[in-house]
DNA sequence: AAGACGAAAGTGGTTGA
DNA sequence: TCAACAACTTTCGTCTT
Protein backbone atom coordinates (compact mmCIF):
# COMPACT_ATOMS: atom_id res chain seq x y z
CA UNK A 1 0.00 0.00 0.00
CA UNK A 2 1.64 3.56 -1.48
CA UNK A 3 0.55 6.76 -0.26
CA UNK A 4 -0.61 7.87 -3.52
CA UNK A 5 -2.99 4.88 -3.44
CA UNK A 6 -4.69 5.84 -0.24
CA UNK A 7 -4.82 9.53 -1.21
CA UNK A 8 -6.30 8.46 -4.44
CA UNK A 9 -9.66 6.94 -2.92
CA UNK A 10 -9.53 9.58 -0.29
CA UNK A 11 -13.33 9.36 -0.43
CA UNK A 12 -13.62 5.80 0.32
CA UNK A 13 -10.79 4.65 2.42
CA UNK A 14 -10.88 0.68 1.90
CA UNK A 15 -8.38 -1.66 4.24
CA UNK A 16 -6.48 -3.61 2.32
CA UNK A 17 -6.51 -5.97 4.68
CA UNK A 18 -9.88 -7.25 5.48
CA UNK A 19 -11.78 -4.80 3.10
CA UNK A 20 -13.58 -3.00 5.68
CA UNK A 21 -14.40 0.42 5.46
CA UNK A 22 -14.88 1.12 8.63
CA UNK A 23 -11.32 3.34 8.95
CA UNK A 24 -10.58 5.95 11.63
CA UNK A 25 -8.36 8.96 10.96
CA UNK A 26 -6.21 9.27 14.27
CA UNK A 27 -4.91 12.90 13.32
CA UNK A 28 -3.16 13.83 16.71
CA UNK A 29 -1.02 10.70 15.48
CA UNK A 30 -1.57 11.29 11.65
CA UNK A 31 -2.55 8.13 11.02
CA UNK A 32 -5.51 6.15 9.45
CA UNK A 33 -6.68 3.32 11.30
CA UNK A 34 -8.51 0.31 9.89
CA UNK A 35 -11.29 -0.35 13.22
CA UNK A 36 -11.94 -3.89 12.22
CA UNK A 37 -8.31 -5.02 11.80
CA UNK A 38 -6.42 -2.33 13.99
CA UNK A 39 -4.12 -2.06 11.06
CA UNK A 40 -2.26 1.68 10.52
CA UNK A 41 -3.05 1.88 6.99
CA UNK A 42 -1.14 5.18 6.65
CA UNK A 43 0.81 7.05 9.12
CA UNK A 44 1.40 10.10 6.99
CA UNK A 45 -2.44 11.95 6.72
CA UNK A 46 -2.74 15.06 6.00
CA UNK A 47 -5.37 17.20 8.43
CA UNK A 48 -8.21 18.49 6.38
CA UNK A 49 -10.22 19.93 8.67
CA UNK A 50 -10.51 23.50 9.67
CA UNK A 51 -8.61 24.41 13.15
CA UNK A 52 -11.18 26.22 14.34
CA UNK A 53 -14.94 26.02 15.03
CA UNK A 54 -17.36 28.29 13.92
CA UNK A 55 -20.45 29.14 16.45
CA UNK A 56 -22.85 30.88 14.21
CA UNK A 57 -23.12 31.62 10.18
CA UNK A 58 -21.31 35.18 10.91
CA UNK A 59 -18.12 33.40 12.24
CA UNK A 60 -18.20 30.88 9.88
CA UNK A 61 -18.29 33.72 6.95
CA UNK A 62 -15.26 35.80 8.83
CA UNK A 63 -13.67 31.66 9.36
CA UNK A 64 -13.86 30.29 5.90
CA UNK A 65 -11.16 29.05 4.24
CA UNK A 66 -10.14 32.41 2.49
CA UNK A 67 -6.48 33.23 2.09
CA UNK A 68 -4.29 31.10 5.01
CA UNK A 69 -4.28 30.81 8.09
CA UNK A 70 -1.91 33.28 10.61
CA UNK A 71 1.07 30.23 11.20
CA UNK A 72 4.16 30.40 12.95
CA UNK A 73 5.66 28.76 10.56
CA UNK A 74 5.66 31.73 7.93
CA UNK A 75 8.02 34.77 8.92
CA UNK A 76 7.43 38.26 7.93
CA UNK A 77 9.61 39.32 5.40
CA UNK A 78 9.78 42.69 5.49
CA UNK A 79 12.29 44.86 4.49
CA UNK A 80 14.21 46.54 7.55
CA UNK A 81 15.66 50.19 7.02
CA UNK A 82 18.79 51.84 8.86
CA UNK A 83 18.06 55.21 10.24
CA UNK A 84 21.88 56.48 10.64
CA UNK A 85 23.64 58.38 13.63
CA UNK A 86 24.52 61.47 12.77
CA UNK A 87 21.70 64.09 13.44
CA UNK A 88 21.03 64.78 9.88
CA UNK A 89 18.31 64.68 7.39
CA UNK A 90 18.58 63.44 4.17
CA UNK A 91 19.11 66.46 3.03
CA UNK A 92 22.15 66.58 4.96
CA UNK A 93 20.59 70.01 6.97
CA UNK A 94 21.07 69.87 10.32
CA UNK A 95 17.75 68.61 12.65
CA UNK A 96 16.88 70.78 14.81
CA UNK A 97 16.66 70.63 18.79
CA UNK A 98 13.40 70.47 18.71
CA UNK A 99 12.93 67.12 16.53
CA UNK A 100 16.12 65.29 18.34
CA UNK A 101 14.74 63.95 21.19
CA UNK A 102 12.07 61.75 18.70
CA UNK A 103 14.84 60.38 16.06
CA UNK A 104 16.21 59.23 19.93
CA UNK A 105 13.04 57.39 20.40
CA UNK A 106 13.10 56.69 16.68
CA UNK A 107 16.93 55.06 16.40
CA UNK A 108 15.88 53.28 20.40
CA UNK A 109 13.08 51.47 18.44
CA UNK A 110 15.24 50.40 15.05
CA UNK A 111 17.72 48.75 17.36
CA UNK A 112 14.75 46.68 18.66
CA UNK A 113 13.89 46.30 14.74
CA UNK A 114 17.19 45.61 13.79
CA UNK A 115 17.41 42.58 16.38
CA UNK A 116 14.16 41.05 15.62
CA UNK A 117 15.54 41.28 11.64
CA UNK A 118 18.49 39.28 12.31
CA UNK A 119 16.49 36.76 14.09
CA UNK A 120 13.70 36.64 10.97
CA UNK A 121 16.40 36.37 8.50
CA UNK A 122 17.61 33.17 10.55
CA UNK A 123 13.70 32.21 10.78
CA UNK A 124 14.24 32.24 6.86
CA UNK A 125 16.44 29.57 6.79
CA UNK A 126 14.87 27.52 9.19
CA UNK A 127 11.12 27.91 8.67
CA UNK A 128 11.24 25.77 5.93
CA UNK A 129 13.54 23.45 7.02
CA UNK A 130 11.08 22.42 9.45
CA UNK A 131 8.26 22.38 7.34
CA UNK A 132 10.42 20.22 4.77
CA UNK A 133 11.35 17.68 7.57
CA UNK A 134 8.15 17.14 8.73
CA UNK A 135 6.24 16.66 5.69
CA UNK A 136 8.47 14.53 4.99
CA UNK A 137 7.31 12.75 7.84
CA UNK A 138 3.96 13.25 7.52
CA UNK A 139 3.78 15.19 10.45
CA UNK A 140 0.33 16.74 11.19
CA UNK A 141 0.43 20.41 11.03
CA UNK A 142 -0.07 21.40 15.27
CA UNK A 143 3.24 19.43 15.38
CA UNK A 144 5.24 21.78 12.96
CA UNK A 145 2.88 25.31 14.61
CA UNK A 146 4.62 23.85 18.26
CA UNK A 147 8.53 22.93 16.50
CA UNK A 148 8.23 26.45 15.14
CA UNK A 149 7.19 28.09 18.45
CA UNK A 150 9.86 26.17 20.11
CA UNK A 151 12.70 27.54 17.81
CA UNK A 152 11.60 31.19 17.96
CA UNK A 153 11.83 30.69 21.39
CA UNK A 154 15.69 29.39 20.90
CA UNK A 155 16.49 31.72 18.73
CA UNK A 156 15.54 34.61 21.35
CA UNK A 157 17.31 33.20 23.97
CA UNK A 158 20.52 32.80 21.58
CA UNK A 159 20.37 28.72 21.98
CA UNK A 160 21.07 28.29 18.12
CA UNK A 161 24.30 30.13 18.36
CA UNK A 162 27.40 27.48 17.17
CA UNK A 163 24.54 25.30 16.11
CA UNK A 164 23.63 24.59 11.94
CA UNK A 165 20.38 25.81 12.10
CA UNK A 166 19.43 22.94 10.21
CA UNK A 167 20.45 20.67 13.03
CA UNK A 168 18.76 23.43 15.42
CA UNK A 169 15.50 22.84 13.19
CA UNK A 170 15.65 19.21 13.19
CA UNK A 171 15.94 18.93 17.14
CA UNK A 172 13.22 21.93 17.99
CA UNK A 173 10.60 19.27 15.66
CA UNK A 174 12.26 16.33 17.88
CA UNK A 175 11.12 18.55 20.88
CA UNK A 176 7.61 19.31 19.06
CA UNK A 177 7.05 15.73 18.49
CA UNK A 178 7.39 14.72 22.20
CA UNK A 179 5.35 17.74 23.36
CA UNK A 180 2.40 16.86 20.91
CA UNK A 181 2.44 13.50 22.41
CA UNK A 182 3.61 12.18 18.56
CA UNK A 183 6.57 10.54 19.63
CA UNK A 184 9.04 9.64 16.75
CA UNK A 185 12.43 8.36 17.40
CA UNK A 186 15.52 10.27 16.48
CA UNK A 187 16.48 7.92 13.92
CA UNK A 188 13.13 8.73 12.00
CA UNK A 189 13.92 12.28 12.19
CA UNK A 190 17.94 11.49 11.22
CA UNK A 191 16.38 9.54 8.06
CA UNK A 192 14.26 12.27 7.07
CA UNK A 193 16.73 15.81 7.48
CA UNK A 194 20.05 13.87 6.26
CA UNK A 195 21.61 14.71 10.23
CA UNK A 196 23.01 12.24 12.36
CA UNK A 197 21.02 11.29 15.79
CA UNK A 198 23.63 11.91 17.82
CA UNK A 199 23.92 15.85 16.38
CA UNK A 200 19.92 16.23 16.71
CA UNK A 201 20.00 14.54 20.40
CA UNK A 202 22.73 17.10 21.36
CA UNK A 203 21.23 20.03 19.87
CA UNK A 204 17.61 18.56 20.89
CA UNK A 205 19.26 18.20 24.96
CA UNK A 206 20.84 21.73 24.98
CA UNK A 207 17.29 23.20 23.68
CA UNK A 208 15.22 21.88 26.38
CA UNK A 209 17.36 22.46 29.02
CA UNK A 210 17.87 26.27 27.63
CA UNK A 211 14.20 26.91 27.53
CA UNK A 212 13.31 24.85 30.30
CA UNK A 213 10.97 21.95 28.77
CA UNK A 214 9.20 19.49 31.04
CA UNK A 215 10.18 16.37 28.87
CA UNK A 216 8.96 13.39 30.14
CA UNK A 217 10.29 10.29 28.69
CA UNK A 218 6.89 8.75 26.31
CA UNK A 219 5.58 5.64 27.48
CA UNK A 220 6.85 2.35 25.00
CA UNK A 221 2.86 1.61 24.33
CA UNK A 222 2.98 4.81 21.88
CA UNK A 223 5.42 3.52 19.22
CA UNK A 224 3.27 -0.27 19.40
CA UNK A 225 1.08 0.79 16.67
CA UNK A 226 3.55 2.21 14.31
CA UNK A 227 5.70 -0.70 15.15
CA UNK A 228 3.54 -3.32 14.68
CA UNK A 229 1.91 -2.11 10.86
CA UNK A 230 5.50 -1.48 9.74
CA UNK A 231 6.26 -5.15 10.48
CA UNK A 232 2.60 -6.16 9.12
CA UNK A 233 1.56 -7.48 12.68
CA UNK A 234 -2.33 -8.47 13.13
CA UNK A 235 -4.31 -6.64 15.79
CA UNK A 236 -4.04 -9.86 18.46
CA UNK A 237 -0.28 -9.48 18.57
CA UNK A 238 -0.36 -5.21 18.71
CA UNK A 239 -3.29 -6.09 21.78
CA UNK A 240 -0.76 -8.94 22.95
CA UNK A 241 2.02 -6.60 23.33
CA UNK A 242 0.63 -3.92 24.93
CA UNK A 243 -0.23 -6.38 27.53
CA UNK A 244 3.28 -7.24 27.96
CA UNK A 245 4.32 -3.72 28.08
CA UNK A 246 1.68 -3.16 30.55
CA UNK A 247 2.60 -5.83 32.31
CA UNK A 248 6.58 -5.54 32.29
CA UNK A 249 5.59 -1.64 33.89
CA UNK A 250 4.41 -3.04 36.97
CA UNK A 251 7.19 -5.60 37.44
CA UNK A 252 9.26 -1.94 37.22
CA UNK A 253 11.49 -3.35 34.02
CA UNK A 254 9.94 0.21 31.91
CA UNK A 255 12.07 3.13 34.63
CA UNK A 256 15.65 4.09 33.59
CA UNK A 257 15.33 2.07 30.17
CA UNK A 258 14.71 3.25 26.82
CA UNK A 259 11.05 3.36 25.71
CA UNK A 260 11.94 2.11 22.41
CA UNK A 261 13.95 -0.67 23.68
CA UNK A 262 10.83 -2.14 25.98
CA UNK A 263 8.71 -1.86 22.93
CA UNK A 264 10.44 -3.88 21.01
CA UNK A 265 11.11 -6.38 23.04
CA UNK A 266 7.99 -6.81 23.93
CA UNK A 267 6.87 -6.39 20.35
CA UNK A 268 9.61 -9.63 19.62
CA UNK A 269 7.83 -11.65 22.49
CA UNK A 270 4.30 -10.95 21.26
CA UNK A 271 5.08 -12.06 17.65
CA UNK A 272 6.41 -15.42 18.84
CA UNK A 273 3.66 -16.04 21.01
CA UNK A 274 0.78 -15.30 18.76
CA UNK A 275 2.68 -17.46 16.11
CA UNK A 276 3.72 -14.24 13.86
CA UNK A 277 7.29 -13.98 14.49
CA UNK A 278 9.65 -11.68 13.17
CA UNK A 279 13.03 -11.76 13.55
CA UNK A 280 15.27 -9.89 16.43
CA UNK A 281 16.82 -7.81 13.17
CA UNK A 282 13.70 -6.82 11.52
CA UNK A 283 12.01 -5.33 14.89
CA UNK A 284 15.76 -3.85 15.50
CA UNK A 285 15.56 -2.33 12.39
CA UNK A 286 12.34 -1.23 12.22
CA UNK A 287 12.51 0.13 16.11
CA UNK A 288 16.21 1.51 15.30
CA UNK A 289 17.55 0.09 18.35
CA UNK A 290 20.11 -2.71 18.22
CA UNK A 291 19.31 -6.77 18.13
CA UNK A 292 21.53 -6.86 21.38
CA UNK A 293 19.00 -4.72 23.37
CA UNK A 294 16.20 -6.47 22.06
CA UNK A 295 17.41 -9.66 23.33
CA UNK A 296 19.04 -8.14 27.17
CA UNK A 297 15.18 -6.70 27.08
CA UNK A 298 13.65 -9.56 26.15
CA UNK A 299 15.23 -11.55 28.43
CA UNK A 300 14.51 -9.89 31.53
CA UNK A 301 10.78 -9.85 30.77
CA UNK A 302 10.47 -13.65 30.45
CA UNK A 303 12.49 -14.07 33.09
CA UNK A 304 10.26 -11.95 35.54
CA UNK A 305 7.00 -12.76 33.86
CA UNK A 306 7.53 -16.94 33.36
CA UNK A 307 6.44 -16.78 29.89
CA UNK A 308 7.67 -19.44 27.93
CA UNK A 309 9.24 -18.79 24.72
CA UNK A 310 9.77 -22.32 22.03
CA UNK A 311 11.90 -20.60 18.72
C1' DA B 1 22.49 -19.66 5.40
C1' DA B 2 19.91 -17.10 8.58
C1' DG B 3 18.89 -16.21 13.09
C1' DA B 4 19.88 -16.25 17.93
C1' DC B 5 23.13 -15.90 21.58
C1' DG B 6 26.51 -13.80 24.66
C1' DA B 7 31.05 -11.78 25.73
C1' DA B 8 33.79 -7.81 25.55
C1' DA B 9 35.07 -3.32 24.48
C1' DG B 10 33.47 1.31 23.19
C1' DT B 11 30.22 5.53 23.30
C1' DG B 12 27.89 9.44 25.25
C1' DG B 13 25.15 11.13 28.94
C1' DT B 14 24.06 11.54 33.98
C1' DT B 15 25.22 11.91 38.72
C1' DG B 16 27.41 13.02 42.88
C1' DA B 17 31.47 14.40 45.38
C1' DT C 1 35.16 19.63 37.08
C1' DC C 2 36.01 14.90 37.05
C1' DA C 3 35.44 10.05 37.84
C1' DA C 4 32.14 6.40 38.47
C1' DC C 5 28.20 4.48 36.54
C1' DA C 6 24.16 2.64 33.81
C1' DA C 7 22.20 1.98 29.39
C1' DC C 8 23.04 1.15 24.86
C1' DT C 9 25.96 0.07 20.65
C1' DT C 10 29.39 -2.35 17.95
C1' DT C 11 31.75 -6.27 16.83
C1' DC C 12 32.63 -10.90 16.58
C1' DG C 13 32.82 -15.88 17.34
C1' DT C 14 29.76 -19.75 18.30
C1' DC C 15 25.67 -22.40 18.35
C1' DT C 16 20.96 -23.72 16.50
C1' DT C 17 17.43 -24.42 13.18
Amino acid sequence: MTKKETQKVEEIIVCPECGSTHISRDYTRAELICEGYGLVIDDGIIDQRPEWRAFDSDQREKRSRVGSPMTYTIHDKGLSTVIGFKNTDSYGKSIPNRNRAQMYRLRKWQKKIRISSTMEKNLTNALPSINRISSAMGLPRTVRETAAMIYRKAVLKKLTRGRTIESAAAAALYAACRQCDVPRTLEEIANASNLSRKEIGRNYRAIVRGLGLKMMPPPPQEYVSRFCSKLKLSNDAQTKTLEIIKEATNQEIVSGRSPIGIAAASLYIASVLCGERRSQCEIADVAGVTEVTIRNRYKEIIGKMNIEITL
